[in-house]
This record gives structure tokens, C-alpha cells and sequence, in this order.
DNA sequence: ATCGATAGAGTTTTT
DNA sequence: CTCTATCGAT
């Protein structure tokens, strides 16, 4: 096995392969290398069986990455390897051994949409005022509740969960069940279940897995943590990699005490930090250094690069979001038409999805390429939905709420009161829907409807007796022509038929693609399919090399790199978002997205954020953001004495520290000061102590130095200090992250 | 039962 | 602004 190319760091992450291991990864540290490295280090080196190791990941990306690169490295296949999601992992065991919790193999796997919809007609049903109680709401509490405890009902009791919401937790779980399904949280939760309920299946699998390796463990939640506690539990092979710095799934039960705990929970554990950073040029992780460095809780790191120097850092403050996206444009086509850039060499990151649309515009009207990840993706559109629920429903009869999309889809005359009529009749027998039919006696429900009724229901069987004679995706077609779906498109709105029934080319093409890809006969391919739909996430369809600009969230741009990144929108209430302000946890997290976003940045990095932006049609005036100004006080000019606007607006670019200012900011001062002294709470209290020369001081960017001056008194005092590493920098005392030693 | 118009509400991030 | 839910007309 050849290790020449890791430094020593990552090799001796690689070799030691017994024990509890932590990998403390900086951004752009080699992880993914260090991973796959481990596994085919493991099998080559240590003759370890492939059915042995156990890979977790949180995408089905870094999933196929992995696999592919383990592959490349042995040469060989490595396809009884368990390289997979979390959540991918779950749906595996669970489709073998469910059984034993009363539930179906075929059962059906319930997205956001399924949840929502679920939950509505419960909130319906309990007649509860859908004013106070929103799915939105609920499904953000179940989910909460499911991720923070093995026993969800209790946690809600204990937290004085209203009444309702407790009982609408009860009639949803009651209904999952009856319609064979879970929803995410229940793919990892059953797991965990099934472990403790039945010693024996924890037994077969934790004898299984030898060599344990989770990826991002610092986003995994307790339920996760928990799934690899236990099967970790025999072999005690446990590996796990992640960057507490890039924490940022905080809001969906990560919990970020896993890997600052995993030394604990794991007596002996042996920890490696990759600090040398192979990605990023010395500016750009100078300004990550100096971003993150404002968080409080965090593991010590010092991330470093042997490319010094690089280009400075762009910032812009635009108009609006029009000036903001038209510049972003300008950028990339400067670059790629007149530079030696790629279009794939660009991503642009934001905060929220919305704001990728005057962005695409723009991009449009100079015909740049580009493509968005995430958002309303090809499998939230209407017409693949519903192929997706009558598929579903084929393979889980007792799936109502695909039921409830498609039993007018295409019209078939049944309408809402033959529905109610039909739901009554079921739940007053407990039964699913399409069972229900069968049951249909004379005198039941208006006879018009029950025929309809019935009529649906033989179709269904008609399309799945093809199963056993037609190909997958030729039942597909099959599905397709006897509902009739084409004339429905046709029929339904004439305008945007073309651009539906493509829709419904391209899924089938893909329903092709999949079956080819399959190992043979081997698996239910329709179960399979159906999984993968439901697991699929943004970034999965990404391809390297696609000749276009990378548009995404800064959520999705986790994990990759850019030789160009724009972040844009870097506006406070935007970025960070309005909701985390108040909140000193959620500010630290929203500060990791940032540093995040920055990291993904190769070799340049622009920064922008407009002065007003149309929000929900309305024009909202908006300050930048405080991580821009946080970047700004580590420069030597932002530092001037309480500035006339037009002084700042004079300055030249500073580069001192790879940031040139296009548009210095006028505001940026007045937004930092306006924050502070609206929310003086927010203020370090150390903050307000005056400097006196001769002091000993801390920065956090820079460490420890001595006060040479201080200028003016109070909210806008100067403080100047030698840094022991030599450089001299002024700060505003009243802002910068400096303490008193 | 279906269609169209109009009012209303809501947006952070996602496996 | 855009998606959705609801209501009234056919």
C-alpha cells in the first residue's frame, strides 16, 4: 500500500487501525483521502474481509466518491463493502429485519412532503384550529423529539408539550403504521429500536462490522451516535472523522457534544489532528482563521498552508440583488471568456435558495451555463411525484397518501366528498384505503363513486400483474399509457405541456438508467428504486466536469471545493439569518456556515452583499453582515478613527491582508455599531474595559501582543498593538476580539 | 365535479 | 413575489 503521498499526520491516521480512533479534520485537511486510504490500507495491508467495514456517510455522494476512490486504490471491487448514508444503511437493515417490529419489508419511506401532507389531514381530523397548529410546526417538534430522545412520546410529555401536539404525535405514528411507512427520523430510530429490543439482530451486526468509519461525525445526531455506539460495542474499531468547525446541522439534532465527547465515550481513543490545509491559498484561510476565531466554543485548531499569499479577497457592496447577481455575472465571464477559467471552476453560494433566482437571470441573459443544486429539485416536481406515488402504491398498498395524490390524478371523476366518504369508511375499519375498496359493500357509499372506486383498483392490479412479465421501466410505460397521463398533461394546462411531458421523458430515461445499473434480478428493483428517490439529496447529482457554474446553498457546498467561490447575500437578518441574531448558539453555527463557505474557495474568493434587496416583494434596506465586519477588523484601514464616510470612501484598496475593498463600506462600521449598541448584551464583557499602554493582550486571530496606544475614549477608542509576531495592528477597541491578559 | 379567480400566507438551512 | 387554499360559477 503505497502511503507516500499522505503527510505524517494522515498516514498515522491510516495505520492506526485498532481502537477507538478520533480524526480531528481542518477544511481541506485530505479526509476524504485519510478515509479512503484506511479502508483500502485495512483490506491490503491487514487482509481485512470487505463485508467487515462499515463506512458511513451523510450523502450518497460522498458515498460513491469513497467507494469509487477505494476502488481505484485496490484495483479491485469492493462491492460487498457497506459504504453508505446513515440513512441508506438504516433502510438496508430495516428491509431485513422490520418484521420483528410489526411492520411490512415493502415499507415506503415518507419525504418532507408525505410527512406534511400526513399530518395536515390529522390536524384535520382531530379538529384542531390550523391556525395554532401547522404541519410545519408539528413536523419540526416529532422530528426534534425523535432525534433528542430513544423515546420520542416521553420527551414530548416531559418538555410540557401541549396536549395537542402529543396527541397529534400519537395519530401520526399510529398512521405511519397503518400505511407501512417511515419517515426519516424513523429509519435511524427503528434501528436503534431493533437493537435494543432484539439483542440477537445487534449480535449479528456488530459481529459484522469490524472496522467502523463515520464521516462528518460531528453533524451526526444522538440516535446516530447512539447506532454506532452499539455497533462499535464488540470490535471497538471505530473511526471517526469530522471538524467541529463545521458543525452546521445543529438545527436538525446534530449535536456537536458527539465529537467534543468522543474521547470520553470512548475510553483509550487515540486523536489526530490534520491541521495542514491542501485546498485554500494563505489569504483565504487567513480569512477563515479570523472568521471562526469568533466562536467560543470550539476545539483548539490552527489550520495552515504552504501556498502563501494568493489573490486578495473581493469585496463588493452592491446596490440590490440585481447590481449584486449582474456583478457575480460580469466576474465569470471575464474569466471564462477572457481568462483561462472554466464555467465549472465557479460555484456561488448563498444562504437561502431564494436568492438563487435574480442570480440565475442574470446568468441567463449573459448565457452562461450554470446549473442549481438542491431547491426545487427534478423529484419535487409535480409530474414525477406523482409517477412516484402510483409506484409507491404498487409496492405498499396500504400507502394512503400516495393514495390520496393520485386518486384523481388524472381525473377520474372521484371528488372530494366520494374521498371523504371513502376515509370514513376506512378508518372506522382501521384499514388503508385501497384495501378499503375491496371491502366496499352495496349501500356503502353512492354507487357512482364505488364503481369509480373499483375501476381504480383494477387498474392498480392490471399494472402490477406486468411486473412479472415486463421490465421495470416497460411497466413504467405500461403505467404511463393506461392512465393516461400524456392526455392529461395535454388536457390540464396546454402553456407548459412540453416542458411537463419532458419531465416525464427525463424520469423515465431515468428509471431506465437506474434498472441498467442494478446488480441483475438480484433486488426488488422497484423497492430499491423507491429508496433511492426518497434518499436522494441535493448534491447527489453532481458531476465534476460539467462545463457549467455551480449554483447552491452553503448547506450543500459542504464537502466540495471550488478554484472560484462567490458568497454572496452577506447581509445581517440574511446571512446571518434573522432568527439566529438573538441567539448566541445559533449565531456560533451560522458563523460556521460562513466559515464553511469560505473554505469551499480554492484559489479566489469574492464576497458581496447589497445595500437593499426585494424580500417576498417587498425593497428592505440591509447591513452587511457582522461576519463581513469580523473580517474587517483584522484589516489596518477599517480601524481608522471613528471615519467620515467620505474618508472611507476615498481610501484606496488595502491588501495588506488580501482583501481589497472595491466598496468600502460606509456602513459597515455604523451596521456594527448600530447592532451594538441596540443588543449591548451581545457585547463580550471584556470588551468594555479600557486598554492602557504596556498591557499584555490577546487577539484571536492573531494571538498575544502589547498595547502600544490608545486613541479617543469610549464607543470608538483605538487600541494599537505589537503582536509578538511582529506585525503592528489597530483595532476598534469596542469590537475587536481581544482580551486582557 | 371541475375550473377559475381571488385572497391569504409565508421563506433558513435538509437526510 | 409565488405558492396554496378557498370560494363561487358552471
Amino acid at each position: 500500500m503505497d502511503l507516500s503521498l499522505l503527510n505524517d499526520r494522515q498516514r498515522e491516521a491510516v495505520k492506526t487501525t485498532e481502537g477507538p480512533l478520533l480524526v480531528l479534520a481542518g477544511a481541506g485537511s485530505g479526509k476524504t483521502r485519510v478515509l479512503t486510504h484506511r479502508i483500502a490500507y485495512l483490506i491490503q495491508e491487514n487482509g481485512v474481509a470487505p463485508w467487515n467495514i462499515l463506512a458511513l456517510t451523510f450523502t450518497n455522494k460522498a458515498a460513491g466518491e469513497m467507494r469509487e476512490r477505494v476502488g481505484n486504490l485496490l484495483g479491485a471491487g469492493v462491492n460487498d463493502m457497506w459504504v453508505m448514508t446513515f440513512h441508506s444503511c438504516c433502510a438496508r437493515i430495516l428491509r431485513s429485519e422490520i418484521e420483528q417490529l410489526g411492520y411490512e419489508r415493502t415499507f415506503v419511506i415518507y419525504d418532507d412532503a408525505d410527512q406534511q401532507s400526513l399530518l395536515k389531514k390529522i390536524i384535520r381530523d382531530l379538529n384542531l384550529n390550523d391556525k395554532i397548529f401547522t404541519p410545519r410546526d408539528l413536523s419540526g417538534k416529532i422530528s426534534e423529539a425523535k432525534n433528542q430522545s430513544l423515546d420520542a412520546l416521553s420527551y414530548l410529555r416531559d418538555g410540557y408539550a401541549q396536549k395537542e401536539v402529543v396527541a397529534v404525535f400519537q395519530a401520526y405514528q399510529r398512521q405511519l403504521k397503518q400505511c407501512n411507512a417511515l419517515d426519516f427520523d424513523d429509519l435511524l430510530l427503528f434501528v436503534l429500536q431493533l437493537f435494543e429490543r432484539f439483542p440477537e439482530v445487534l449480535e449479528k451486526y456488530r459481529k459484522k462490522f469490524h472496522y467502523i468509519l463515520v464521516d462528518e461525525y460531528q453533524d451526526t445526531n444522538l440516535v446516530q451516535y447512539h447506532i454506532v455506539h452499539k455497533l462499535a460495542s464488540l470490535h471497538r474499531n471505530i473511526c471517526v472523522v469530522g471538524d467541529d468547525d463545521q458543525s452546521i446541522y445543529g438545527w436538525r439534532g446534530a449535536d456537536i457534544r458527539n465529537i467534543l465527547e468522543f474521547e470520553k465515550d470512548f475510553p483509550g481513543a487515540s486523536v489526530i489532528r490534520l491541521e495542514q490545509n491542501y485546498r485554500s491559498t494563505e489569504v483565504i484561510l487567513n480569512a477563515a482563521n479570523i472568521v471562526i476565531s469568533n466562536n467560543r466554543s470550539r476545539k483548539k485548531k490552527e489550520l495552515w498552508t504552504q501556498q502563501k499569499g494568493g489573490e486578495p479577497i473581493d469585496v463588493y457592496e452592491a446596490m440590490d440583488e440585481r447590481d449584486e447577481a449582474n456583478r457575480i455575472a460580469n466576474r465569470i465571464l471575464e474569466g471564462a471568456r477572457y481568462g483561462d477559467r472554466r464555467y465549472d471552476d465557479y460555484a456561488i453560494l448563498y444562504r437561502t435558495h431564494v436568492q438563487s433566482r435574480v442570480i440565475e437571470m442574470y446568468l441567463q441573459s449573459y448565457d452562461i451555463p450554470y446549473r442549481v443544486y438542491g431547491g426545487l429539485s427534478f423529484f419535487q416536481r409535480a409530474e414525477v411525484k406523482d409517477i412516484v406515488a402510483y409506484l409507491r402504491l404498487l409496492q405498499n398498498s396500504a400507502d394512503d397518501v400516495a393514495f390520496l395524490r393520485i386518486i384523481n390524478v388524472p381525473r377520474r371523476g372521484i371528488g372530494d366528498s366520494s374521498v371523504d366518504a371513502l376515509q370514513a369508511f376506512a378508518s372506522a375499519r382501521t384499514q388503508p384505503l385501497l384495501h378499503a375498496i375491496m371491502q366496499l359493500q352495496d349501500g356503502d357509499i353512492a354507487k357512482a363513486a364505488r364503481e369509480k372506486f373499483s375501476a381504480f383498483a383494477e387498474m392498480l392490479s392490471d399494472v402490477y400483474m406486468q411486473f412479472g412479465v415486463k421490465s421495470f421501466p416497460d411497466v413504467v410505460e405500461y403505467l404511463l399509457g393506461v392512465i393516461g397521463y400524456d392526455a392529461y398533461l395535454q388536457a390540464d394546462r396546454k402553456e407548459n405541456y412540453e416542458a411537463r411531458a419532458d419531465i416525464v421523458k427525463e424520469f423515465v430515461g431515468y428509471i431506465r438508467e437506474f434498472t441498467e445499473a442494478m446488480d441483475e434480478t438480484k433486488v426488488d428493483v422497484l423497492s430499491a428504486f423507491l429508496e433511492n428517490v426518497a434518499l436522494f439529496s441535493a448534491t447527489d447529482q453532481m458531476d465534476d466536469q460539467n462545463g457549467r457554474v455551480s449554483m447552491m446553498t452553503l448547506h450543500s457546498a459542504k464537502g466540495l471545493e471550488f478554484p472560484v467561490v462567490f458568497l454572496c447575500g452577506l447581509e445581517d437578518g440574511l446571512f446571518p439569518s434573522m432568527q439566529s441574531a438573538y441567539d448566541p448558539e445559533k449565531l456560533e453555527e451560522e458563523r460556521r456556515l460562513c466559515y464553511v463557505g469560505i473554505t469551499r474557495a480554492r484559489q479566489k474568493l469574492y464576497l458581496s452583499h447589497a445595500k437593499q434587496r426585494m424580500l417576498y416583494g417587498k425593497i428592505t434596506p440591509a447591513m452587511p453582515s457582522r461576519f463581513l465586519t469580523e473580517l474587517e477588523e483584522a484589516l489596518p484601514e477599517s480601524s481608522k478613527p471613528a471615519p467620515k464616510p467620505t474618508q472611507l470612501k476615498t481610501a484606496p484598496p488595502q491588501q495588506a491582508f488580501g482583501i481589497s475593498m472595491h466598496a468600502l463600506k460606509t456602513g459597515t462600521q455604523q451596521s456594527a455599531i448600530r447592532h451594538e449598541a441596540s443588543k449591548p448584551e451581545m457585547k463580550p464583557v471584556e470588551h468594555d474595559v479600557s486598554y492602557t499602554p504596556g498591557q499584555r493582550v490577546r487577539h484571536k486571530a492573531f494571538g498575544e501582543g502589547t498595547v502600544l496606544a490608545v486613541n479617543g475614549g469610549g464607543a470608538s477608542s483605538i487600541v494599537e498593538i505589537a503582536f509578538d509576531n511582529g506585525a503592528n495592528k489597530k483595532f476598534a477597541a469596542a469590537f475587536a476580539p481581544i482580551e486582557v491578559l
